[in-house]
DNA sequence: GAGCACTGC
């Protein structure tokens, strides 16, 4: 480790190595075929993950956490530098003593203190906690700001924030002013919002200096990866805070296998004849269908190698799994089960559940990429890095020590990646162009960490110009049209739609749209319920398409007397919906603050067309074999299984609001519509399309 | 002929 680096202890953690081979007494045919040689395991590596907190009295926990005894070393640090960065493994206690150091040292007299968190939860559980520790009522003191919830008074010095939050604050006051130190937490997690608040906090500090206003005090804190990255680009040392941890034995997979499925099915029944049956399993797996199919599986062979009542208990857990169902693993079982949980990345960081002793590793992950040269989104499996192994390990050993299977070998984890790609360099950067713009900074000169690439920023200027949001040149600028659509947490194209929908008399359906547009699938589908589930979702389409079928689902929501019930009945996602309510809430806030008129009107052909303001990129033409080519990237897709034409009667021409790329692509969210229509609203396209 | 990882404003 470099030596600028302040280290409270060495860093460096003991590994073993000891060869281990599994050796089980085979109890069905099945199985044993495979335990031959194919999928024994080598134990790689063993290293301390940090445990759970004890659940003993506050006071005194706070002073046991590790973080308590740099207490002076930390405090110094920022007193001298206007820019710390602290690396820390978890269970260090920065998240929630570090801004309790501050205020006592006085940091928060005139001005507050904040604490970014990349997600909701963590931000909400955080403060709640810190303000118990101060004895405080929440919103207090200690208060926290998320989307649709701000709990803070003027009285309040902590405030814990989603990094949303501060980016669209950043953007009425880039002098962050309100702050006297603002701590970006969790910075190792590289989210687009955190990329470029690191930007904007950078040229606030300048702005602050050179206008003699005070100081702005910067502290991030990250895990180890990356830090001399970070440390370059704060131009700033590095001090370095141990967690506290448990030992996990790292396991890796002796040779490499196609079928990684069958070979986690192997390693569990393995565990589960060698383990003590207390000893809980979390398998890390990439989606739903996967995680549906192996836990169906594992059921059946859980009987078959039982005689008596089976002694395995399988949960599942993934986020578009309902909320009653999500909270199922967290209930103690029986103590004569085990517990097996499948679950996707949302377990790695989310979700942390207790008693997990065992982790399965399939070492890979879905990650969404954004596609320039097409401009459009693929969605596909990919290699875990290293950095997300590890993080995946740390789940064995919050409790007590564990142990990890990886279903890889420990040459295959050294081809991967040391870190997951920042977000900023995968995502489609449209919507990141138009807030920095509307910043009155451009893009090609801003300071980011890592800049998103070239073929990308193009096809967003390009984009954000076919939309009228900016006027693309060698120097770009933001239109009036683009400083409204900034406006809006949206995503453009969306916010373009609400910007024109009071001209097309439809803004009320609009709001309600982009609203339903904005929350993940409304629909729910199970596997064993499935033809129930379609029979009753069946009641709410159009034959306009999906756009108005939503529309349809979202208006009776509204109206239904006991919409909990109502939607259970109806195989669709109430905590979905509720959400699409509080975004259309926020959405009709916003459109009034920015003076448009919220209208409504029941003719759909304008309701088309608005769609078309902002979509008109998005139309494709029927062809002979039934598949779709999109007018603007001539590119072949079928229409996506979920729509209301898939199977039915086909559109000739129809505008769609997602392109998906899997095996191929596919169209979501599809409305039928005329190509006459697109020339007419959108007059600079008449060569555009045929 | 057959599909949607996870966050967030």
């Amino acid at each position: 480790m470099d030596s600028k680096y302040l280290l409270t202890k060495n860093s460096e953690i003991g590994f073993n190595s000891t060869n281990f081979a599994t050796k089980r007494k085979a109890e069905t045919v099945n199985l044993d075929m495979h335990v031959k040689n194919k999928f024994n395991y080598t134990l790689s590596t063993s290293r301390n993950i940090p445990p759970a907190s004890k659940r003993n009295c506050i006071g005194q926990q706070s002073k046991s956490l590790p973080v308590f005894n740099c207490r002076q070393r930390i405090l110094k640090e920022i007193e001298i530098n206007d820019t710390v960065l602290i690396m820390s493994e978890t269970g260090s206690g920065k998240t929630t003593q570090i801004p309790q150091f501050l205020l006592h040292a006085g940091y928060a007299k005139s001005s507050m203190i904040c604490i970014t968190q990349p997600r909701r939860v963590a931000a909400i559980t955080v403060a709640r906690r810190v303000a118990q520790e101060l004895s405080s009522n929440i919103g207090d003191i200690v208060g926290y700001t998320v989307r649709f919830e701000d709990v803070t008074t003027k009285n309040t010095k902590i405030r814990y924030l989603t990094d949303g939050v501060l980016l669209r604050e950043s953007i009425e006051d880039r002098l962050l002013l309100k702050y006297s130190v603002i701590i970006l937490d969790e910075a190792h997690e590289r989210t687009v919002n955190a990329d470029l608040l690191f930007g904007i906090v950078k040229e606030a500090q300048k702005e602050r200096s050179r206008k003699n206003i005070p100081n702005l005090k910067v502290v991030i804190t990250s895990a180890t990866m990356d830090i001399d990255h970070f440390g370059k680009y704060f131009k700033c040392k590095g001090l370095y805070l141990e967690g506290r941890t448990h030992p996990v034995r790292v396991m890796h997979a002796k040779e490499p296998h196609d079928d990684y499925v069958h070979a986690i099915l192997v390693t569990l029944f393995h565990i589960h004849r060698t383990e003590p049956i207390n000893h809980d399993v979390l398998i890390f797996l990439t989606g739903q269908d996967e995680i549906e199919s192996l836990a169906q599986q594992i059921r059946k062979l859980a009987k078959i190698n039982t005689n008596g009542p089976t002694n395995i208990r399988v949960y599942t857990l993934y986020a578009q799994l309902s909320h009653s169902m999500q909270l199922e693993c967290f209930l103690p079982g029986p103590s004569n089960m085990r517990k097996v949980v499948l679950a996707t990345n949302i377990a790695e960081t989310s979700i942390t559940i207790p008693g997990i002793r065992c982790v399965i590793d399939c070492g890979f992950v879905k990650e969404k990429f954004f596609n320039s040269v097409d401009g459009i989104d693929i969605l596909k499996a990919v290699r875990i890095s290293r950095a997300q192994a590890w993080q995946r390990t740390g789940r064995a050993g919050r409790d007590a020590p564990g142990v990890c299977y990886r279903a890889y070998t420990k040459s295959e984890m050294d081809s991967f990646l040391s870190s997951t790609q920042p977000e900023i360099l995968r995502a489609n950067p449209t919507s990141t162009v138009l807030q920095l713009l509307a910043m009155d900074i451009d893009c090609n000169n801003f300071d980011f960490l890592d800049a998103p690439l070239d073929e990308a920023l193009i096809s967003a200027y390009r984009s954000l110009d076919g939309l009228g949001a900016i006027e693309y040149g060698p120097i770009s600028h933001i239109t009036p049209l683009g400083r409204l659509m900034s406006q809006y947490p949206l995503d453009p194209k969306y916010s373009k739609l609400l910007t024109s929908a009071s001209k097309f008399g439809c803004m009320e359906e609009i709001l309600r749209l982009v609203s339903v547009l904005s929350s993940d699938n409304i629909f729910v589908s199970s596997n064993d319920k499935n033809e129930l589930a379609t029979l009753a979702h069946a009641k709410f389409h159009s034959k306009h398409g999906d756009h108005l079928t939503l529309l349809n689902v979202y208006n009776l929501f509204i109206k239904a007397e006991k919409p909990k019930v109502w939607c259970h009945d109806n195989f669709l996602n109430y905590r979905c919906l509720i959400y699409a309510r509080n975004v259309c809430r926020q959405l009709s806030e916003i459109s009034l603050r920015l003076g448009l008129t919220i209208n409504s009107s029941e003719n759909i052909e304008s309701f088309k067309k608005c769609l078309l303001s902002g979509f008109f990129e998005n139309v494709a033409i029927l062809q002979k074999d039934g598949s779709y080519l999109t007018c603007s990237g001539h590119l072949k897709a079928k229409m996506h299984p979920s729509s209301v034409f898939h199977l039915k009667y086909k559109p000739k021409c129809i505008l769609f609001t997602q392109m998906v790329q899997t095996d191929s692509n596919f169209l979501r969210q599809v409305t039928d519509v005329f190509i006459d229509w697109a020339k007419e609203v959108v007059p600079c396209l008449k060569n555009g399309i045929k």
